[in-house]
DNA sequence: CAGGTCCCGTTTTTT
DNA sequence: ACGGGACCTG
């Protein structure tokens, strides 16, 4: 599109040095639709931020006419540091963010279009939960019947699917019951001016869906859309991608760029549909399509791994990583006599891998399939007076006491915040007992009133309690107002006693540093976010600069000179959080939509231990991918269909693809789950693997169903001795003392033997579990495929 | 209201 | 095995 060499180009625009053939493409695209599939390693964030700094450099926008969508808080930010970077600009104007940070902005700018108050709240998932509970409560569900977690998964995926409760289809009674239950508790939210999760997609979606004008100013800002992990999409961001785009048919789909890997895929169970990046390309009318294929991250005996083992998979677009930099060394394979072995083998190349080679410590991740498997390694790792750090579990705004703290919050902006109200009305306890609540409860609905406005209905000891709860919040209130947000998280917990709470629990020191550093978070929220500065924006008025043409309302200051006038930014809504309101409310949202790390001790120089899932997007210079065994990884309670085994492929694929340098794969013959020991044999995905470039640490033998040799028949393992010594001779004087272990059991099904069963035929044992009258065995049928079967009652012989 | 007991679930997770 | 939540009792 520009008519200079290559040369010149890179001369002009030193933004593009640097960059290989097909990240410069994509960087320089032509505005119009377009599909970057980027690899593993690829420089896709790289790609993306480039190609922003690119298209703000060469004056084809204006920082307000850019959009760029992300999926985590991580990447949204980390995509604005990079790109402030490269490029000296103001980037209040971009609307960077996740999804439902930048629903939530859109909500709030025109809340009343969307049938909210300004100060709507945002409950997570645990609120949503309570909710549900307490709205059963209030109606009479039966919780065995319709159990809340389940209801709450069907009331997600109702809003993924941009269904309200009108638009369910309804089969039988159940459903019927379900979709009354949706109404009731969409009925409450609305109440209580609160919304979840989906709900901030869903009523964004709505606003730009039933209001012309609202979508159109949206429609002409918005002259480059970005969207990164296009595979993770589900259906409703997709279809709010397309009403905020506008597909090509209805005059849209302008500058829209989706950026994805169908082989990193890893979100189905949640809803990511990958069949939009195929909608994409049909319903965009894509004509540039480029594949990012150079990967800068690992060695080529890793990549050829990760690429032989997702050329098994049936549904992918095609993609294959290469690299210039070399073979590298080959993977290293390691079997494990059980789990606890193999966490001391881990321990092991690690102290190898520090000491002797030098490596940081932090530059070392050990990825599992399940949380589960954490512990093993966890005690090895303490023992061995390793540091290490685990991702995952709470994250700080979810923690007990800061959610409680959130709580009386969030009553000083919206009192009729129920959730709320429920969870500190008598934390710390203040002598208001169930019965009181139920009384109130009951006044509330009675009077169709949020519980704060029935208070004055419940009679008696009751009725004052609550009444002196509801004046310590207004009073806290009025004192707080205009105070700055540090005073006034100060002060709630002081008057809520939350801290003299804490301060007198036994256990409770963690919680009031926890409590202490909600200050800390709230400060550095007020700086890095820029409150107290100009936080006080205009009044939010949703139909200013909607109905005025775009021409009479002047430049955008930021915008460079064009030929082509740059409709100024919507008027309302403009900083980072997208907040015109206080400081306060700025922040409970910051705290709901941004859970906070979820990883312990961050700074240290630490082992990484984490989830596959977690790593993705992550890489360090050596990974070690543990519990490779059948069921395991794959799992098997993902495997019921092909589309599951896929994805436990495309799991494996992102593990992989981790790693820099150095590759550890391991399995376990034995494993301790769920309080029994069972025995699994090794992963498929280890046979998918190209022989060249492994190295297997531990005697190969055999291939997939030919595991535990010495168990194929039932005189064998009744003895004792657990047998690693017949096949692994070499292995017995470095493996570790195994845990005691319960006696072999008595009808000799094995992971790994052939068995027959009268109806099923001939199968394969995958697993074993259980004892006596529960033991079961896993088996995986040719024609029928994998079943579990009670040995007590499927007569099962063993096939020599 | 605290403190004990029973029972359930236990793949992956962000917002 | 183990932790969290619901439920019951003193």
């Amino acid at each position: 599109m520009f008519p200079q060499s290559d040369a010149a180009a890179q001369a002009e625009m030193p933004l593009l040095a640097g960059l290989n053939p097909e990240q410069r493409a994509a960087v320089t695209l032509p505005p119009e639709p377009a599909l970057i599939l980027a690899g593993a390693g690829s420089g896709k964030t790289r790609v993306l931020t480039t190609r922003i700094a690119w298209l703000l450099q060469t004056g084809q926008v204006s920082p307000g006419g850019v959009l760029a969508v992300t999926f985590t808080n991580k990447a949204a930010k980390e995509m604005l540091t990079r790109l402030t970077a490269m490029l000296p600009l103001n980037a209040r104007g971009m609307w960077i963010g996740t999804f439902h940070g930048l629903c939530n902005r859109l909500l709030r700018a025109h809340h009343k279009l969307a049938n909210l108050p300004q100060t709507f709240q945002i409950l997570d998932t645990q609120d949503q939960l309570s909710a549900i509970k307490r709205l059963y409560k209030q109606h009479n569900v039966d919780e065995e019947r319709f159990p809340p977690k389940q209801m709450q998964w069907f009331i997600a995926g109702c809003k993924e699917d941009g269904e309200r409760p009108r638009d369910v289809a309804v089969h039988d009674g159940d459903a019927r019951r379900k979709v009354e239950i949706y109404q009731l508790y969409e009925e409450q939210c609305q109440r209580e001016g609160v919304v979840d999760f989906g709900e901030l997609m869903l009523r964004s979606y709505e606003l730009l869906r039933d209001n012309d004008a609202v979508r159109e100013h949206y429609r002409r800002r918005f002259r480059h859309i970005l969207i990164d992990e296009f595979q993770d999409t589900n259906r409703l961001q997709y279809a709010w991608i397309k009403i905020i785009a506008g597909l090509p048919a209805e005059g849209g789909g302008g500058a829209i760029m989706a950026v994805g890997d169908d082989d990193q895929s890893i979100y189905a169970f949640r809803g990511a549909r990958v069949g939009n990046m195929a909608d994409f390309v049909r319903e965009f009318h894509v004509q540039h399509q480029i594949k990012l294929e150079q990967n800068y991250r690992s060695h080529s005996h890793i990549l050829d791994s990760a690429n032989q083992l997702i050329s098994h998979n049936k549904k992918r677009l095609g993609k294959e990583l290469r690299t210039d930099q070399g073979t590298g060394e080959q993977v290293r394979v390691y079997e494990a006599p059980s789990d606890f072995a193999e966490a001391e083998w881990v321990v092991d190349e690690m102290r190898q891998l520090v000491k002797g080679e030098g490596h940081e410590r932090k530059e070392i991740a050990v990825l599992y399939r399940s949380n589960a498997q954490s512990r093993v390694l966890e005690t090895q790792l303490f023992n061995a007076g390793v540091p290490y750090r685990v991702y995952g579990g709470l994250r700080f705004f979810e923690r007990a006491e800061v959610k409680h703290a959130l709580a009386y919050l969030r009553l000083l902006e919206n009192p009729r915040d129920d959730t709320s109200f429920l969870r500190v009305v008598n934390f710390p306890p203040r002598g208001i007992g169930a019965r009181s609540i139920e009384q109130l409860q009951d006044a509330a609905r009675d009077a169709g009133t949020a519980l704060v406005d029935a208070v004055g209905n419940v009679p008696g000891k009751a009725g004052g309690n609550l009444a002196a709860f509801v004046a310590r919040i207004d009073v806290l209130r009025e004192q707080t107002e205009g105070q700055t947000l540090r005073e006034i998280i100060e002060r709630t917990l002081d008057d809520s006693s939350l801290l003299e709470h804490y301060r007198a629990e036994r256990d409770g020191a963690d919680r009031v540093e926890n409590l202490e550093e909600l200050v800390n978070a709230a400060e550095s929220f007020v700086t890095q976010e820029g409150f107290g500065r100009d936080a006080v924006a205009l009044p939010v008025d949703e139909t200013a600069g909607l109905t005025q043409s775009p021409a009479s309302q002047g430049l955008d200051p930021n915008a460079p000179l064009l030929d082509e006038r740059l409709p100024e930014p919507p008027p309302p809504v403009d900083t980072d959080t997208g907040e015109t309101r206080s400081p306060l409310a700025a922040f409970l949202t910051h705290a709901a939509l941004e859970a906070g790390d979820n990883q312990a001790q961050a700074g240290q120089d630490a082992v990484q231990l984490m989830t596959v899932h977690a790593s993705k997007g992550l890489e360090f210079d050596a990974v070690f991918i543990t519990g490779l065994e059948e069921g395991l990884f794959p799992n098997e309670k993902a495997m019921s269909d092909f589309e599951g085994l896929e994805e436990e492929r495309r799991l494996m694929y992102v593990a992989i693809t981790r790693a820099r340098k150095r590759l550890y794969l391991s399995h376990a013959q034995t494993r301790l789950l769920h309080g029994q020991t069972r025995y699994n044999i090794k992963s498929r995905f280890l046979e998918e693997l190209p022989e060249g470039s492994l190295k297997w640490l531990t005697p190969r033998h055999g291939g997939f169903a030919s595991m535990m040799p010495g168990a194929h028949s039932g005189a064998n393992h009744a003895r004792p001795a657990w047998g690693n010594s017949a096949i692994y001779p070499d292995m017995v004087a470095s493996a570790a003392p195994l845990p005691p272990r319960k006696a072999e059991p008595a009808h000799g099904i094995r992971a790994g033997i052939k068995v027959f069963h009268t109806k099923f035929g001939e199968g394969q044992v995958m697993a074993v579990e259980g004892a006596g009258d529960d033991a079961r065995a896993q088996v995986d049928f040719p024609r029928h495929g994998l079943k579990w079967l009670a040995l007590a009652v499927a007569k099962l012989t063993v096939v020599e």
